[in-house]
DNA sequence: CGGCTTAAAATTGTTAACAATCTGCAATAT
DNA sequence: ATATTGCAGATTGTTAACAATTTTAAGCCG
C-alpha cells in the first residue's frame, strides 16, 4: 500500500524544493513566510519548517531575523568538488552493497526509469529533476547507503542549482536505462562504469 | 562587539548538541519535545525546530509523526569515507584560499587555541568539541570556504558520534598548536600537512 | 545636501491551544 | 489460543495570536 497522506510541512517542503529546481526564483530573492503561507493555504508553521529545512539541504540560504533567500549556485571549482564528492559516495555504496539490491528495488528502479521518460518528453524540469535524484536514492537505499543520504541530498541539490544539461533531456534517460540494465543483468561493472558516466 | 542575544532555538540547538556529544543519551534513545521544552522553560516550538535541525546535521534521526532518536554511530568503513570526505573538502578550500587568511582570523585562532589548552586540561568534553570544530570553522571561513559549511558540519558531526580520542586530551591540543603556527608563520604546506593530521 | 534620530511598517521568533496521529492494552470475536 | 477491534493516553502536527527584531522612510539638525 503506498503512503497516503503526507504532512503539510512535506508538501510544502517539496514545493518549494521544485520551485528552486525549476528555477522559479532569482538566486538571491528573498522568500517571505506569510506569502508562502497564504499562496498554499496554510499557516506559517509549516512554511517556517521547510525554510529551515531547504536551508540545510542546501537550496536556500538563512539567516536570524532576516529570512531566506534563494542560493546562488556554486562556483565553477566548486562544483567540481562537489561532483567528485558525489560519485565516491555513490560508488562507495554501490561496492559494498551492490549484492544486497533486491528484486523489489530492481521493479521500483525500472518504474522510475519509466516514469522520466515520460517526464523526459513533457520536459518537466522539477518532475525530472525529481525521477532522477529518486533513482539514485533508490540505489543507494537499497545498497545500505542510508546513512548517507543527508550528505547526498546536499551534493545533489547543489548541483541541480546548475541543473545545466536541461537541453538534452532524452540523453538523461538514456543515461539511466543504461544504468537500469546493468542492474537487471547482475553486471557490477557496468553499473559502477554507467553511474559514474551519469554523475556529472 | 560580541554578539549578545541568541535566537532559543540557537540555544536550545547548542545545548541538545552538547548533550549529545558529550554522550549524555544512548544511541537510538528518544528525545521527547515536551520533555525539552519543560527542561529549558521554553514552549516546543523552539524545541521543535532544534530537533528538525539537528536531524539534518546528522546527530538525531527523525520520522514522521514519531519524534526523534539519538543516532547511531556510523559503522568503521563508513567512518572511513567520512573521514576522507572531510579531509577533502578542508584540504580544498586551505589550498584555494590560504593567502586571503586575515590578521583577524590569526587572532581568532590564537584565542581559539588557548580556549581549547584550557578546556582540554578541565577534560570537558562537550566545550573541546565546541572549540575543535569552531578552529576548522575559522580556517574554512577565513579561506572562502563558507558554502561548504553545512556538509562539512554533516562530515563533523558522524565523526563526533565517536569521538574517540577523549583519553588524550592535550594530544588535541597539541595537533592544534602546529596548524595555528603553521597559519601565522604562512607555511601553506606545513599547516596543510598539520591539518590533514589532525582529521581522523 | 548629507548624516543622524526616531517612529511606523514589515517580518521573523515564540507561545499556547487545538487537531491529527500513533502506541499500548484490554475487550471481543473467530 | 490467536487475531482483531476499539478506546484512552501520549506524542507530534498545525494554527493563530502575540512578542521581538529588522527594515523603511520621514523628519530634523548640522
Amino acid at each position: 500500500m503506498t503512503k497516503i497522506t503526507r504532512t503539510i510541512r512535506e508538501q510544502v517542503t517539496q514545493r518549494i524544493r521544485d520551485d528552486v529546481v525549476s528555477g522559479s526564483f532569482d538566486p538571491g530573492q528573498a522568500l517571505r513566510e506569510t506569502e508562502f503561507a497564504e499562496r498554499y493555504g496554510v499557516s506559517r508553521g509549516p512554511v517556517r519548517d521547510a525554510f529551515l529545512q531547504l536551508s540545510q539541504e542546501g537550496f536556500l540560504s538563512y539567516e536570524a531575523n532576516r529570512g531566506v533567500t534563494v542560493k546562488q549556485p556554486p562556483k565553477a571549482d566548486h562544483r567540481e568538488l562537489i561532483v567528485s564528492l558525489r560519485k565516491q559516495v555513490e560508488l562507495f555504496v554501490l561496492n559494498r552493497g551492490f549484492e544486497t539490491i533486491t528484486d523489489e528495488a530492481r521493479g521500483e528502479l525500472q518504474q522510475l526509469t519509466d516514469e522520466l521518460q515520460r517526464e523526459c518528453a513533457a520536459k518537466n524540469v522539477a518532475q525530472i529533476a525529481q525521477c532522477d535524484m529518486k533513482f539514485h536514492q533508490t540505489i543507494l537505499e537499497a545498497c545500505g547507503g542510508s546513512d548517507f543520504l543527508t550528505i547526498w541530498r546536499w551534493l545533489c541539490s547543489q548541483m541541480l542549482l546548475t541543473y545545466s544539461r536541461l537541453e538534452n533531456y532524452m540523453d538523461i534517460h538514456a543515461e539511466h536505462v543504461r544504468v537500469l540494465e546493468a542492474v537487471l543483468s547482475n553486471n557490477q561493472e557496468e553499473t559502477i562504469a554507467a553511474l559514474e558516466a551519469n554523475i556529472r
